[in-house]
DNA sequence: AATGAATGAGACTTCATTCAT
DNA sequence: TATGAATGAAGTCTCATTCAT
């Protein structure tokens, strides 16, 4: 029992996410997460090596929660469009998860530039979630311009790129939005509009675009 | 020697952007920024009320900077495919300087969230320039179908939206690169590529891509 | 060991007497309070909430803790002489603990002029305190003029404003003196001698004054 | 012209007292005398060496302001009963303006507390004040006895330290007073009341009291 | 003599972290 | 293991004073 108890160091990372979602970052206090978490500030540091450890940790957590992959995504054996469409639902799942977060992320910067460490961890790990990421548009693009279901000439890596860059631009300008307006492509359905667009301009000429249902799965997550 | 005196107002800005995108926002010292301006702390304070307004002028000066518009996207008597190659080159030549600096934008957000004056400056600056952007591609892109350059049937409120959405995302990502990290696709010519392939989605089926050469003007900026 | 520790909080209490008493109020550092009570500079913020709510409750505190009065006074059946010698001796007994913290009270008075909730409180004690000898005096006055002791013509609420405008004055005037200065009016014997001599003016013509000696009990506080 | 423009200094020495009065001493900011006063910061420095030295002088230019010896206190051919009228006067018309500013004096301990030079300064000179009065006084009480207008059996020094405690006190009450409150013991008229009891007290059983009506000189100080 | 922008020492206050209980 | 009072380093901001113009 490395870490002494799961339930009570969950309960901290969720008093971080929340009063770090409010206050920001540096704001927040220690003896306030410690409050809202319904422990005392030393159990803090026995769970956390440092408040930045607790923002990584925070953040990372964050990260994990809304990124929920479906299987198809990674089943080479259906439909590149199937597939597509199936991440195209993974990254819409986790969209307003993350957006309501996204403030977080950007709070991690302010950690990340005063310390190494941090920043190893953090953009190591981050990074890694977009090379997954990549990686696996990438096989699904091949599997798609292999089998003719997409054009030939598509070239890959910008289709990737550009994907990736869509939705991360989303979800960025998601954290620019007041709480009340109510823009709609930076929703989940945005999510899916936009992405749709893209698949569309991938298929070849004489394959109709297949939509699948958001799953009960999937619309929970 | 008026009190608002342009050269060290900037030469403070300009302190506070240099020390800021090192340490940090919240880590930057008042006494540091002085110290590299050249001036004493007690003339930051003669410039600018507080620190937390220090930041907001910061990070608005350095999106001004960067922001150069080229006077080809604006005029409507060009061909649209021109004004589009125009509009990426306006993007591309101030991609790295608006990255260069954008994790304080990042960081900016932590300090914003904590004040509702702040948090209205620079939310409300940042909405009036993407809001110009997007008049400004839309007004475009309707030419461009209206005069069959552009395919008819595309749905310009979409395509506006991954246009801006890819750049924000390759800006976004722009921010996790290591400083030696040689990924080109979060480059000017990554801007280039990535927003060059949406327009030749956008192309009738009739007509070429033009294309413009970066000129010594925009290279620059 | 909950938060309101008496002994800690008193510790700072009589350091911050010191050190206001030598160095005055507002040249007085909360680093030399802290230094000099023995504790951090942090907890000298757990225990008051800014350096001018321990100053007001230091002045308060002051006030306190020299202000006996004998229970003779409050004795409505002793021979309002007997009461009236008791209450000089209570004034004359606080005299010059009051007097070595005068110049503090006087400084408080800068502080609250620049504080509208402090000024309420230091006013309001300070107007409690005084209306109480007030409504005491003139009971005694009262009972004196009606038992024949003191003489049926005097203007009661003249002689207690004089009364109280005397001890006053002598307090004031015991600010001015040099350490060394040995002028005996501003003493408590001074005191002694000035309201003595105002109550033989009260006294009967055929009443003999009587003298009360100071009690060890009196000469203590 | 060693003080350069003696109207200078004199809007100066008002700007403080007015600033002052207004703040405390610690808190008023030689900007904003500068700025009352409507001269630069610069001047200020032109005319007094310190904020302490301007701080000094502010006071003992205030009570130089409203110490009105009538001419009559100190004609030795008149009745010493109207020489005590006179004086009485005297301290009257003074009353309200050295109340109005009396929170200035108590500030001035602040600095007398921090500054050994200060404080010979204000103290020396406040002491010749009251010294003089005392003089004074003792002076025409001697005259009364003698001349048998005065009771014999008069300690002189006593009754003479009561009528300056008498109107300290007063004066220090009045300091307590909120602008609204009409208290009629610490005004002009509480003056003439408490000290014409007093005086009412040394006079011999046959002669009858004195009384002097203000005339206008005295009502205007 | 007058100005006022610049200076920088110094004060208050905060809050992450520790450690005795 | 949990607690929370105590700690004290460090940061922002103020304002008396200076001095070049």
């Amino acid at each position: 029992m490395s870490p002494p108890n799961p339930t009570k160091r969950r309960r901290i990372l969720d008093a971080a996410r929340r009063v770090c979602s409010q206050s920001g970052y540096e704001a927040a206090r220690m003896d306030e997460i410690a409050h809202v978490a319904g422990v005392s500030k030393g159990t803090l540091y026995n769970f956390f090596a440092s408040k930045e450890a607790l923002l990584v940790a925070t953040v990372l957590a964050a990260h994990e929660d809304f990124v929920v992959v479906l299987p198809a995504v990674e089943d080479p054996t259906l439909d590149p469009r199937v597939r597509l469409e199936a991440l195209i639902e993974s990254l819409a799942g986790g969209f307003e998860g993350i957006a309501q977060h996204i403030l977080l992320t950007h709070q991690a910067w302010s950690v990340v530039l005063s310390s190494p460490a941090a920043r190893q961890e953090l953009l190591g790990t981050l990074r890694a979630i977009y090379s997954e990421y990549d990686k696996q548009l990438q096989s699904i693009l091949k599997a798609g311009t292999e089998s003719g279901v997409l054009r030939r000439e598509i070239d890959i890596s910008v289709v990737a790129a550009n994907w990736i860059a869509i939705y991360d631009g989303l979800l960025y300008r998601a954290g620019f939005q007041e709480d009340g307006d109510p823009n709609p492509s930076y929703t989940a359905d945005g999510v899916r509009r936009s992405l749709g667009w893209l698949v569309e301009q991938l298929l070849a000429s004489d394959v109709p675009r297949l939509k699948i249902e958001p799953t009960e799965e999937t619309a929970r997550a």
